[in-house]
DNA sequence: AACACTTACTTTGTATGCAAAATAAAATAA
DNA sequence: TTATTTTATTTTGCATACAAAGTAAGTGTT
C-alpha cells in the first residue's frame, strides 16, 4: 500500500468500527425505546442479568464503560427503579448493584431485543458471524490500554 | 443456542463495536495530542485530505459523522485555523469547507499516525486485517439505516 | 497510633452522538 | 407569481465518553 493510501478513510479499521458502532446504537434505540432505557443502560442490564448483586468496578470491568459515565447511568437505572445501589457492609468504599423485581422482571422482555436484532443481520451467516468475533476479540486485545488487558484475559 | 444466551454480553456483537470503537478513540488520542485534533476532528480531516473543497453534507456522508456533530467539529476545526468555511456562490444554503496552507500541511505530519498505530496491531496479519474489513463493511450495509445504506452503496 | 499509599467511586470540563425542531434558501406546483 | 415542498445546515436537549482532579475509606509501614 502506498504511504498516501495509509491516510485514506477508505483504509481506516478505526473508522469502520466508529461507523458500526454508532450504526448499532441507533439500531437499538427503536428496540429499546419500549423499555424506556438507552443503549449504554442495556450493556449494564445485560450484565447484571447474567450477574447479579455486582460491585461497580465488577460493572466497569465487564462492560467496559468508563466508570465516570457508569455513574450517571446508574443514577438513571436507579430512578428507573430496575436496580438498588447500596453501600457494602464491608467495605464502605464499595456499592453494590442488585436487581430489584422490575429489574429482573424485564429480563423476559429484553430476550425480544437481540431475536429483533439478528432478524436485521440475515446477511451474515453464524460461520462469518463467529469470526467476525474472534476476530475483533483478537483486536481488543492489542489496542486495550494495559489495564484493559489484564481484565479481559482475566474473564 | 438457548435463548438464555442471547442476553449474555460476551455474545453481543454489538459490545464488542462498542469496546473496540472507544478502545480506538483512546489509542488515537495520544497519537493526536501533538496535531491538536480529537479523533474525529481526525476523522474530518482524512476526508478532506482526500478530496479538498466539499460540502458539508459531502462530509457528513462520507465521514458518518452526524450532521449536529459536524457543525461544531468544522466550527473547533476553523478556529485552529486547518480549514475555511464559505457558503456557496450558487446555492447560498450550501456551505463549501477547504483546507487552509496549514491544514494541507498537516497531512504530512499525520502520516506518521496509521504508522505508529499500526505497531500496537500486528497481531494481526495483512490476511486478517482484510477478512475483518470486508465482514466489516458487510455488517454496516445490514445495520445502516434505509437512508445510510443509499449513501454507502453509492461510494 | 500517625503517616503515606492505594482503592472505589464521584465530580468536573470538554467533546461528541443523536433525534427532533428550527431556519433559511432553493425547487416545484398550482 | 404565490403557495407548497424539499434541501442544507444549525440549534436544542439529553446521554454518554474521557481524562484528570477530588473525596472518602481501607491498607501498610514504622
Amino acid at each position: 500500500m502506498h504511504e498516501h493510501d495509509l491516510l485514506k478513510l477508505e483504509n481506516q479499521l478505526c473508522h469502520r468500527f466508529y461507523s458500526v458502532s454508532n450504526a448499532f446504537t441507533r439500531a437499538y434505540r427503536p428496540l429499546l425505546k419500549s423499555l424506556d432505557i438507552t443503549y449504554p443502560q442495556y450493556l449494564v442490564m445485560m450484565a447484571l442479568w447474567e450477574q447479579d448483586n455486582v460491585t461497580i468496578s465488577q460493572l466497569v470491568e465487564k462492560c467496559r464503560v468508563d466508570a465516570g459515565a457508569l455513574t450517571l447511568i446508574l443514577q438513571k437505572l436507579a430512578q428507573k427503579a430496575f436496580i438498588v445501589i447500596k453501600p457494602s457492609q464491608h467495605d464502605k468504599r464499595v456499592k453494590e448493584v442488585a436487581l430489584t423485581e422490575k429489574g429482573q422482571a424485564t429480563k423476559s422482555e429484553a430476550l425480544q431485543i437481540p431475536k429483533q436484532l439478528l432478524c436485521q443481520l440475515q446477511n451474515l451467516d453464524a460461520g462469518e458471524m463467529h469470526q467476525l468475533k474472534v476476530l475483533i476479540d483478537k483486536l481488543y486485545c492489542e489496542l486495550a490500554t494495559p489495564q484493559d488487558r489484564v481484565a479481559a484475559n482475566d474473564s
